[in-house]
RNA sequence: GUCUCGGUAGCUCAGCUGGAUAGAGCAACUGCCUUCUAAGCAGUAGGCCAUUGGUUCGAAUCCAAUCCGGGACACCA
């Protein structure tokens, strides 16, 4: 039990014993003590008065005078300001605690629950490269799953892979028309890359063939389009001259768009590519070998990312194999009457009775829309796993249509319902807005990971420090430690929630709230263990002495590991454990580097007394030992050196 | 228009289940390497926690309204 739990469980029965008042654990406010007063944990005492019908500072005198007295071993002494009850922690709760765990390589892991959840991330498109976004996703998926894996679950981590519809047609065609035969062997471009290259080829065709369309929709000739179309393009022109839209811009943008969009549609390549997908969609031989080749080339470029990356999947799942899926729900829901069939044959779900719409879930024709594939995928994944929780690590622009797909998997009485859960992350923006794939501001996934490594190799070559001591492979291993973790620590600090800006600039940056940071701080733990060798009955060992404020310090954060742990995964945010570890670096790092009248007040080598140095040892040891882990947590490295 | 998320130091972010004088990092400025690694440490400066009202002993935190910004509301995925 957590000394915040101990203390809790001790102010109840305070309470209870004192004002003949049950209260539970939650009813007791607890903060850590601010560092201008005395103590390690401060109760709240204000909301007892309503009960104990004292002032303030009675009400927190007799339940600090009762915590003394009966739980002597937790609690030595009190003070009271206002009606903050100040508590100090018996030092040898905290040295007993300090030689049960010092040595845990595997500190704050949960043992087993016999919980499973299912975590899909990554689910890439198969027409271009990973690019900046895609590493949040990827990184925070992996995290996660980590985080709940320490947590005691059983977890799957999937990745489903979007690997048909338009998107590739627009890259096949291109790579048919434009490039001769090329192949990543043959051009030596990773394969994810050629493919993406094409699928730029393709739209920069698009663009030009559709100025041409769009020209001629502005001189009123609408010879590329139907009746229907005819008719709305002549509104939009006639609106484009209003007056009080000229003056607009954000209207004048809005109507150009409508109109750039049509005249796309219209163009000879786009429809070239339609009818690609029809063919694909039909089992077209060639399409489909054509199709299979170049996925093949970008799957290899992405295990060569994933891999670079450390990260992994237990089951892959593939839209060209699931698409289909979730017509048989949707024949079950007609049949139960949640779901509803329109006069051209598409079939409906009411959500009006929810505030929401109605939502298409099969076309006129009986072909399906993305919400039927992702019903029938989770009941697929359902089927498999009969996980407790589903978790989808999507873009928070997908709000929307996941709470649709929890509510129509409720309404289907779907067992699965219940455990979908939504981890909804803010898009990754640069300082001056949106990545725009059309105006080439998109930030290469591969491109960023080398140059924060070579970064790294330049910042460690700068620092000098005993360089030849490494081997080349050792040298290799650290620049790519502190580079992608770097990276890593960079997308995973920032809570997932919240959109963030990726400033180049800033995330190259080593110093600070930042990965490099907190590898140093393990880098120079090592070195001083290292240096003290084999200690004799180190294990045995408890401190009885004082404990001075930085070595306290550091046991109690220690000691709050398994907490922080619990918090990351009820808030499904890695970004609690990145401020954490940072927050034990850098009092590690005072701990370190005190000096008074030239003398290192914390020195573990050069202690003032064997205890001492055998305490010392004891605390960084577990230090290093929870900054490895909660790193671990995210998916970065900590090197022995450095 | 409706729904939804956000607005904290010059910049990037913590803090939000209500508690003491609102914290980090970057950038700026001062100091500190004969000592276990200066990729570090110590310090200075920087704030109407968007605005207004409410609830409360107590509000950055909860509620309401307003302003500003993002996103969603497709027979796209």
């Amino acid at each position: 039990m957590s000394v915040v739990q101990s203390i809790r469980t001790a102010a109840v029965a305070a309470i209870n014993s004192l004002y003949n008042q049950q209260l539970t654990v939650a009813d007791i406010a607890i903060n850590t003590t601010k560092p201008e007063f005395e103590g390690e944990y401060t109760i709240v005492v204000f909301s007892f008065t309503k009960f104990s019908r004292q002032k303030p500072e009675e009400t927190a005198q007799r339940i600090g005078e009762y915590l003394t007295a009966h739980y002597p071993e937790l609690i030595a002494r009190f003070n009271v300001v206002k009606g903050f009850l100040n508590l100090s922690i018996n030092d040898a709760y905290w040295t007993e605690f300090l030689k049960q765990h010092y040595s845990d390589v595997n500190i704050g892991i949960q043992p087993a629950n016999g919980k499973r959840i299912m975590v899909e991330y990554s689910s890439p498109n198969t027409n271009k490269p990973l690019h900046l976004g895609h590493l949040r996703n990827n990184f925070l998926g992996y995290s996660i799953a980590e985080i709940m894996k320490a947590n005691g679950y059983e977890v799957i981590k999937a990745n489903l892979v979007n690997d048909r519809g338009i998107h590739i047609c627009k890259s096949m065609l291109a790579w048919q028309m434009f490039a001769h035969g090329d192949t990543p062997q043959s051009t030596g471009i990773k394969g994810d890359h050629l493919v993406g290259d094409y699928y730029v080829k393709f739209e920069s065709v698009v663009k030009e063939q559709a100025e041409i369309i769009i020209d001629r929709v502005l001189e009123n000739d609408f010879r590329d389009f139907d009746s229907a179309e005819t008719e709305k393009l002549e509104k939009l022109v006639t609106a484009l001259h209003k007056p009080e839209v000229k003056e607009d811009k954000e209207k004048t943008g809005k109507i150009m768009d409508d109109i750039k969009e049509m005249s796309r549609n219209k163009t000879e390549i786009m429809q070239q590519a339609k009818i690609m997908l029809q063919q694909w969609e039909a089992g077209n031989p060639e399409v489909r070998e054509l199709w299979a080749t170049m996925n093949s080339w970008v799957y290899e470029g992405f295990n060569e990312t994933y891999k670079r990356l450390g990260i992994d999947f237990d089951q892959m799942y593939y839209e060209s194999e699931t698409y289909l899926l979730g017509k048989n729900l949707v024949a079950e829901g007609l049949e139960k009457g949640v779901l509803f069939k329109k006069e051209d044959n598409s079939v409906w779900i009411d959500l009006t009775a929810d505030g929401l719409d109605q939502k298409l879930l099969l076309r006129g024709d009986g072909t399906s829309v993305y919400m039927t594939q992702d019903l029938g995928t989770a009941r697929l994944k359902y089927e498999q796993y009969h996980m407790d929780q589903s978790v989808y690590v999507v873009a928070d622009e997908q709000n929307y249509h996941f709470k649709v797909l929890q509510l129509i998997m409720e309404k289907l009485g779907e067992p699965s319902a219940k455990g979908i859960h939504h981890l909804s992350y803010g898009m990754v923006e640069l300082p001056h807005g949106r990545m725009k794939s059309r105006e080439g501001t998109v930030v290469d996934a591969d491109d960023m990971i080398t140059e924060m490594i070579t970064t790294a190799e330049n910042q460690t070559k700068e620092q000098g420090k005993n360089l030849e001591t490494f081997s080349e492979e050792e040298l290799r291993e650290l620049y790519e430690t502190v580079g992608l973790g770097g990276l890593k620590f960079f997308l995973l600090r920032v809570d997932p929630k919240k959109k963030m800006i990726f400033n180049p600039e800033e995330s190259i940056n080593l110093h600070g709230f930042t990965a490099t940071f907190i590898q140093y701080a393990h880098a120079r733990i090592k070195s001083i263990i290292k240096d003290a060798g084999v200690v004799e009955n180190l294990a045995a060992y408890k401190h009885e002495g004082d404990l001075l404020p930085l070595e306290k310090e550091l046991i109690i954060l220690n000691e709050q590991f398994p907490g922080v742990l619990a918090e990351a995964y009820r808030e499904f945010s890695p970004s609690v454990i990145a401020n954490y570890i940072f927050q034990l670096a850098q009092v590690f790092n005072s701990f370190y580097a005190e000096k008074v009248d030239g003398v290192y007040t914390y020195s573990v080598m050069r202690a003032t007394s064997e205890e001492k140095k055998k305490l010392r040892l004891q605390i960084i040891m577990l230090t290093a030992h929870t900054i490895a882990q909660g790193m671990k947590l995210l998916g970065i490295r900590v090197p022995e050196r450095m």
